[in-house]
DNA sequence: CTATTAAAGTTGCATAGTACAACCAAACTC
DNA sequence: GAGTTTGGTTGTACTATGCAACTTTAATAG
């Protein structure tokens, strides 16, 4: 139980699954490992992360965000701490353990392209459990887990709002759970419970629009809330 | 982004938060902090944890699984990783890491006491979002956090199944939500609720009683089930 | 200036899963 | 066999939804 001076310590890192809705889909940032020489997974796509800095960051979640504004200059996402993984095998370097968050945030607020060219971070289409491209370390893993994660929240949470503007409307809102969850779902429902569930208000304004005009909102608390049920279409089970 | 070998390294530990239903009460197993000088926290009461065996624990989950058989014999409890906490004042001798998880079991098949004196677990009833008890480190902060998962996933999972012996009758495990959730819950919409589910199976045999004896019923399933509502009586909002 | 179009937003009905309460059933005690 | 206790069922009301049809609003074409 104590701690032996000469004990073996994993190395800590961060890794985080950003998530945005970019032409229409959702879509996870990813950059590329360095090709040099000694690297693992060299030129790889993989999910931005690195090392904790024992100086810089006063907590895991700070840390995150550090990695996220550092990709990103996004200061204020929505960031929630998905899990740990560890173990000898995951990085040929030695035993590692990350610490892996994803966040939601609007795409139009990103500034991408920080930095060097090695490893310039780019939108990824989601396909699936993941993506086309094979991902450095266990990675796959990571991504898989995140958006299980965020899938089976959306279905239960206003989650989806955080990836919109800052003003939108509830069509918008509607196509964010549409894009997340992969399948249409109820307009009046919808509508329904979005305002009962009491957490946007509107903004007075209007969406202009070649058709007719659409209200706008904003978010009233930015706290993701929990609704009583899930969507439940009735062709499925559960 | 590449690992200094001078690189800092924090300590990383596991804690499991491990809950049984122990006299009718929701109880979390502690253990005593060593009363030796050096020691932070002495003979203060702690959740059992300890520092991740790079050579031993092949993962997180293997660790946590460890430190649980170490001090309960328990082979197979339900096991859910809740989360980590990082920080540098979390622990005087340092920059630590603590990857916790909760447990749920039943007590009837924990052996207590093993080991020496000074570290010897014990249960301790929950009280609101802890126990009556001062806990060492940030260990509040992390039994409040797996409490609210624990009551929070129960609303709407058969998590407390786990508590139970492998043969229980569904008043048995109406008793276990009502303990954990500290409130009464319907028992029609319980037993449809739970039948429903389809996640136990009567074993055919039934318990004796002093009065009607009810039918025994065993898991189906090890995996924890979701319902597609909460429990949400009608006097609450949401 | 009316008809058309397209998206915004509403209304009406059916249904699932409770919440609540009252009831029936089985075993034991006396 | 009457009383007691717990197991288990039945019946009604209600809420949030699934689904589908409907109305409203503005832009635009003719």
């Amino acid at each position: 139980m104590k701690p032996p001076p000469a004990m073996e310590r994993p190395l800590a890192t961060v890794d985080v699954a950003i998530f945005a809705i970019v032409d229409d889909a959702l879509q996870v940032l990813l950059v590329r490992r360095p090709d040099r020489a000694g690297e693992p997974f060299p030129g790889c796509w993989a999910l931005p992360g690195g090392y904790i800095d024992v100086h810089k960051d006063a907590s895991l979640e700070a840390c995150a965000m550090r990695k996220l504004r550092e990709k990103t200059g996004v200061r204020s996402p929505y960031l929630e701490q998905l899990g740990s993984w560890g173990g000898a095998k995951r990085d040929p370097r030695g035993y590692t353990i990350t610490c892996v968050y994803f966040a939601l945030l609007n795409a139009a607020l990103v500034t991408l392209d920080r930095g060097g060219t090695t490893e310039a971070p780019a939108w990824h289409p989601v396909q699936g459990d993941g993506v086309r491209e094979r991902l450095a370390f266990d990675h796959a893993t990571l991504l898989a887990a995140a958006l299980q994660r965020l899938r089976n929240k959306v279905e239960y949470t206003s989650l989806p709002a955080f990836l919109l503007p800052e003003h939108f409307t509830l069509s918008e809102l509607q196509s964010a759970y549409e894009t997340v969850l992969d399948r249409p779902v109820d307009k009046s429902a919808f509508r329904t419970r979005m305002l009962a569930a009491d957490f946007i208000e509107p903004t007075g304004e209007q969406r202009a629009s070649v058709t007719r005009p659409a209200l706008l909102y904003r978010l009233k608390v930015r706290t993701p809330v929990l609704f009583p049920r899930t969507f439940s279409p009735r062709g499925e089970a559960g």
